[in-house]
DNA sequence: TATTATCCTATAGGATTAGTAGAATTTAAA
DNA sequence: TTTAAATTCTACTAATCCTATAGGATAATA
């Protein structure tokens, strides 16, 4: 499942990019226009920020904006951030790894190559696809 | 995620699968050989069974056993089942539909573009992947 | 200095997950 | 007919995660 952090995190930043002069973006704006709790949009811009995929500025005629150009900003590094790992189970991803306990030999198990090849279509979609994209 | 109830789930139908002639398994067999709580896979081969993948016999000698050719069981069904829906958001879900509350316009929305093509390619490997290919 | 906005920490409530306990029921074999 | 072995069923618990919410601190602008 996608968490409801991640999406409302998307939608922020989609609706973000639309503003090609990069002019900062007060979060209430965001809130009202896709129907986010405000003060969880908040928390959600926040490590948005903290990595790397948006600015902010403080103070009146402060808020959010694009750090990076939408084309430059692939879904796989939103959904790691937001999500955590692409991957289904632990013991398959690529960035998250955790070995099974339950589990003596990874190459034998065939639930873990079942989901080697879930990940690699799901991540194939993630990496070909930027913000930009998203837009069209 | 996947859950650890379908992980072992999985797990569990591949080992009986290895009993062609279909006697009766035994849960505490199941349950040493792959490494899983007793109790806990109790109520997963139990929610198997009354979903049709498994039959069962009580008392001595009894046991658990596939109920269909390890060929006709896609993994698709399986995890429909044990893990719920495939999608990862409800207004992407063929069997498990919700509305979004907060977006006016799925059509219109690019988070549920991107993850109908989600959706899509992980079908597509659980409906033509069953048990039997996953032991090859 | 007043106002506007983000920043930060803490926490609450609900849902889900993973597992446990124990008694009831059924069956086969002695 | 008794006993032992197995599933079945209901209910409970502990821990973790998710979705927020609260409230004050901090910073920038006019």
């Amino acid at each position: 499942m996608l968490s409801k952090k991640t999406k409302y995190g998307i939608k922020a930043l989609i609706y973000l990019s639309k503003y090609e002069d990069n002019a900062p973006v007060q979060i209430e704006a965001i809130s009202k226009s896709e129907n986010i709790s405000r003060k969880f949009l908040e928390s959600i811009l926040l490590t948005l920020r903290k990595n790397g995929f948006l600015g902010s500025k403080k103070g009146k005629g402060g808020g959010y904006y694009l750090i990076k150009e939408p084309e430059a900003i692939k879904m796989s590094s939103v959904m790691r951030v937001l999500d955590g790992p692409i991957a289904m189970v632990p013991c398959v991803s690529l960035n998250f790894y955790e070995k099974c306990d339950d589990c003596p030999d990874e190459n034998a198990c065939a639930v873990h190559n079942l989901m080697v090849e879930v990940r690699d279509s799901t991540l194939k979609i993630f990496n070909n696809k930027s913000l930009a994209d998203l837009i069209k």
